[in-house]
RNA sequence: GCCGGUGUGGCGGAAUGGCAGACGCGGAGCACUCAAAAUGCUUUGUUCGAAAGGACGUGUGGGUUCGACUCCCACCACCGGCACCA
């Protein structure tokens, strides 16, 4: 039979999720609860969700996302706070325009339909934003202020072009950020694989800032977690070490290079250069033709080579003799230079000097070349299972020793511990003028041109002298020119080149034919500094407010995905210190909390097309309705978990939903009764209840906080069935408390409860209730009564029962009588009126 | 290899050093129903026992403590980051 035949009650019994989203969407519209006065009088919180790109419509880890940033806004609104929470588009990027290349059309038609898609979906959902503040990276008036940021940061000295070896991606064309591309090689954006080339491009040089980007952490070390606190560790990777100059036979300057073990400079037998490298070139540049040969091609075959086979850790050593010599600075032995591809041209100076002895690397390349191996740390051996030495000879084990000795064959620091060791080299060498104690960092400038349309372009005009002219503030923005009669295809230039009226200028200078960058910003850029222009969306004088900025930024609590832990979080933070250098703000650091949600994944996997296992948002919307798709999200574990879809139910979030609205449903008191005169034991648990859940939202326990939700819910049912009955005070009292918590994720029945009790709308907009501490002492506490730490009974005590009396009624319990039988007594602890616990022995 | 995190029922997960398994999912049974759905009630860590009542139990092995999921040490497994970075 079909649902539709029945005799469906129509009365307002029966919880209908679609009626409730249909009822309260336009109320909400109207009354505009979530609209922001920056101005008033209330304290402060800035609650941001990482904004999305608008590729498609929402889906489901937008819905986890949005769901668990929302229960932190709603719940600082009900605890009084004047709540900043908006939402944007991070809209320029390479999606947009493959999108609109594969169709024929303008990038723009794509961004903002998908926006619009995305906007009608987030209102569906109740996500309590401002409306009013909503920000679009593409729109002119917003990237104007990326020009104004690139142009306040290259007067700084902060942005600038280098020629380099830079990541390159075949499929997009372009080129792409070190961050851009993962571990294996690989492009974060279109999975190709990554190769090198040599170019000219911007940069952001955020390695000045590596050192203070580091420390910073430590403060954040509260409040982000742990592991995004780590991989930016990682991934600026400092190293103390010292840097080693060395006198090149033939060469009139000295080259240095970076240790970090200067205490074996005394084994150092060869000196490595990147084959790649400037130095590379400078010492072959008079070399006989052979030598020649042999290096040219050998660059030649390292280029060509992939990032992926360049890393492969098994790899064998390849490299070639220079036939020239360095001076060892302590010692004035001469070492052989080769080059090889082991050493990187873009960390330390693009040169080593080699210990083969202490350095698995060098051993490695030592062993294959057959060069000299000098020990000169005496790391004792370890024994074997008979008490014997095991040999730990480099040479013959082909196992490099970098364990902690005592230094042998190295002059006068023979017999120094590693520690004493440095020291003593590094001081020698700074007294000689030949070298110094340095720092180095894995962590690379942000290379920040792309070469395609869909981005902000950098607003420099190329004089054809080569100068580099800024456009002047005044003129800003540079605009994108229309697509039309533009040839979008990747090509390896930007496509802005062959807009001839567009990239052809005059040059403010002489008025000489001049011509526009043609390359656009990085749209890690456009999100680096968003969070600001949220306090004055539609400021046309400046990017931010700087009075707003000092009340509102940082941001309170940033809720996104880790998958932005190094990237996009990492160039915030960045950007933040240039803007507070140059005086724009008051704060070095963009995100006060950060709060990182899991994935939402399907049957343990992440959802993707090609597994067949994508859950659509909008059907699960549809089954269980909005309030149960939320509740679901929080209440399935800890936030920063995985959510498995298969293992978690929105249809007994539903249910609990319907449960809770026909309690409110059954409130028969009238609004504003003396919750006094209720039921005493109701109303301790309404009271604990509110007490307990603020803690537990502000230290993210969202899924225990639904669990006290379930539990009030079951406590106030019970009381209205079974105890004093719907007309008890304590159960609206209950009823209320349910409303006002239960908005912070289901807000449709939690507004239509608050509706039944009598209230205005809205439930968002009330007030959280005080527990009241009289309802939150304990009339009667549950002593427990261990034997040896086994618990053998349960008093109900009173709860300023004395020590001695709670002992005679333990004593007195048969379970204790029984159970002490045949043993003797050593010790009672008692710590009333919690425990007592009786230690024995056998007799 | 280095760094970080996590290990609790059939499942998701609770637990300021003091009742392990809150809350829910799933399962079982019952009520309502001609029947089902919906709803409600009971029950549900393993194990011995007819029951009363025991024993065992938070990855493994030690330790601290009257008492350890919780603190310390060592190890194992899994997840994540970095890695030819000198």
């Amino acid at each position: 039979m079909s649902p539709s035949t029945h005799d469906e009650p129509t009365d307002t019994e029966r919880y209908d999720f679609a009626a409730l989203e249909r009822k309260w969407a336009p109320v909400w519209d109207e009354l505009k609860p979530f609209s922001s006065d920056l101005d008033d009088d209330r304290p402060n919180k800035y609650i941001l969700d990482m904004f999305p790109y608008p590729s498609g419509d929402l889906h489901m880890g937008h819905a986890e996302a949005y769901a668990l940033g929302d229960v932190i806004a709603r719940y600082w609104r009900h605890r009084g706070y004047n709540v900043l929470h908006p939402i944007g588009w991070d809209s320029f990027g390479l999606p947009a325009e493959n999108a609109a290349i594969k169709r024929g059309l303008d990038p723009r038609k794509w961004t903002y339909d998908n926006i619009e898609q995305q906007r009608v979906s987030m209102r569906r959902y109740a996500a309590s934003f401002d409306w009013e503040r909503v920000i679009h990276t593409s729109d002119p008036e917003y990237y104007k202020w990326n020009q104004w940021l690139f142009l306040i940061m290259y007067e700084a000295g902060l942005a600038y072009r280098k020629d380099s070896w830079v990541n390159w991606d075949p499929v997009d064309q372009t080129v792409l950020a070190n961050e851009q591309v993962f571990a294996d090689g690989t492009s974060e954006r279109s999975g190709a694989l990554v190769v090198k080339k040599k170019l000219t491009q911007w940069y952001f040089k955020i390695t000045d800032y590596a050192d203070r980007l580091l420390a910073d952490l430590d403060d954040l070390a509260h409040t982000w977690p742990a592991k995004v606190i780590s991989m930016q560790r990682n991934w600026i990777g400092r190293s103390t070490g010292a840097d080693v100059e060395f006198q090149i036979e033939g060469l009139d300057h000295r080259v240095p290079v970076f240790t970090t073990r200067a205490d074996t400079l005394y084994g150092a037998t060869f000196m490595v250069v990147a084959p790649d490298s400037d130095l590379a070139g400078e010492l072959v540049a008079d070399a006989p033709a052979d030598v020649r040969e042999r290096f040219d091609a050998y660059l030649a075959k390292v280029q060509k080579s992939t990032e992926i086979e360049r890393q492969a850790t098994d790899r064998e050593k390849t490299g070639v003799p220079l036939g020239r010599y360095a001076i060892n600075p302590v010692n004035g032995e001469r070492l052989p230079i080769w080059a090889a591809d082991y050493v990187l041209s873009d960390y330390g100076h693009g040169a080593i000097m080699a210990v083969p002895a202490h350095d698995q690397r060098d051993l490695d390349f030592a062993l294959t070349f057959d060069l000299p191996v000098r020990v000169v740390v005496d790391v004792p051996a370890e024994l074997d299972a008979d008490g014997a030495p095991i040999d730990n000879d480099p040479v013959r084990t082909g196992i490099a020793t970098t364990g902690e000795g005592r230094m042998v064959n190295s002059g006068p620091i023979d017999g120094m511990a590693k520690t004493e060791a440095i020291a003593h080299v590094v001081a020698q060498l700074e007294a000689d003028g030949l070298g110094r104690a340095t720092t180095n960092y894995r962590l690379r400038d942000w290379l920040i041109s792309r070469q395609r349309y869909w981005g902000t372009p950098i607003p420099i005009i190329h004089g054809d002298d080569g100068a580099l002219i800024p456009v002047p503030f005044d003129q800003l923005p540079v605009e994108l020119p229309p697509t039309e009669g533009l040839d979008l295809q990747p090509k390896g230039s930007s496509p802005l080149g062959a807009a001839t009226d567009w990239v052809n200028v005059v040059d403010p200078r002489d008025g000489s034919p001049a011509r526009r960058d043609p390359d656009t910003m990085d749209t890690f850029v456009d999100s680096s500094w968003y969070f600001l222009r949220f306090l004055s969306p539609n400021d046309d004088t400046q990017a931010f407010d700087p009075e707003l900025a000092k009340t509102w930024a940082p941001v309170d609590q940033y809720v996104g995905g880790v998958t932005h832990a190094i990237l996009h979080l990492l160039y915030a933070r960045f950007i933040t210190k240039v803007l507070y250098d140059l005086g724009h703000v008051n704060f070095t650091e963009p995100f006060s909390a950060l709060l990182n949600q899991g994935m939402v994944l399907m049957d343990g996997h992440a959802m993707s097309k090609s597994k067949g296992n994508v859950v659509a948002l909008a059907e699960q919307l549809d089954e269980h309705g909005v309030d149960a798709v939320r509740l679901t999200m929080a209440f399935a574990g800890p936030p920063e978990d995985d959510v498995d879809w298969a293992d978690v139910s929105p249809a007994g979030s539903a249910k609990f939903l319907a449960r809770a609205w026909r309690v409110a449903n059954d409130v028969t008191s009238e609004p504003g009764v003396d919750f006094g005169a209720g039921d005493p034991a109701l109303r301790t648990v309404t009271h604990h209840f509110l007490a307990e859940v603020p803690g537990l939202v502000e230290s993210f326990k969202f899924n225990v906080v639904v669990a006290r939700l379930m539990e009030l819910v079951n406590a106030t049912r019970k009381t209205i069935d079974s105890g004093s009955g719907a007309g008890d005070p304590a159960v609206r009292e209950a009823a209320e408390a349910v409303a006002i918590g239960l908005d912070m994720f289901s807000p449709y029945t939690a507004e239509d409860m608050w509706e039944h009790l009598g209230h205005e709308p809205s439930v968002a907009l009330a007030l959280w209730p005080e527990a009241d501490p009289a309802l939150l002492v304990e009339t009667s506490v549950t002593a427990i009564i261990q034997v040896d730490g086994k618990v053998r009974d349960r008093l109900q005590v009173s709860p300023d029962i004395a020590a001695d009396e709670l002992e005679a009624l333990a004593r007195a319990s048969d379970h204790v009588i029984r159970t002490l039988k045949g043993r003797t007594e050593v010790n009672v602890i008692v710590r009333a009126p919690k425990i007592v616990n009786i230690a024995t022995k056998p007799e």
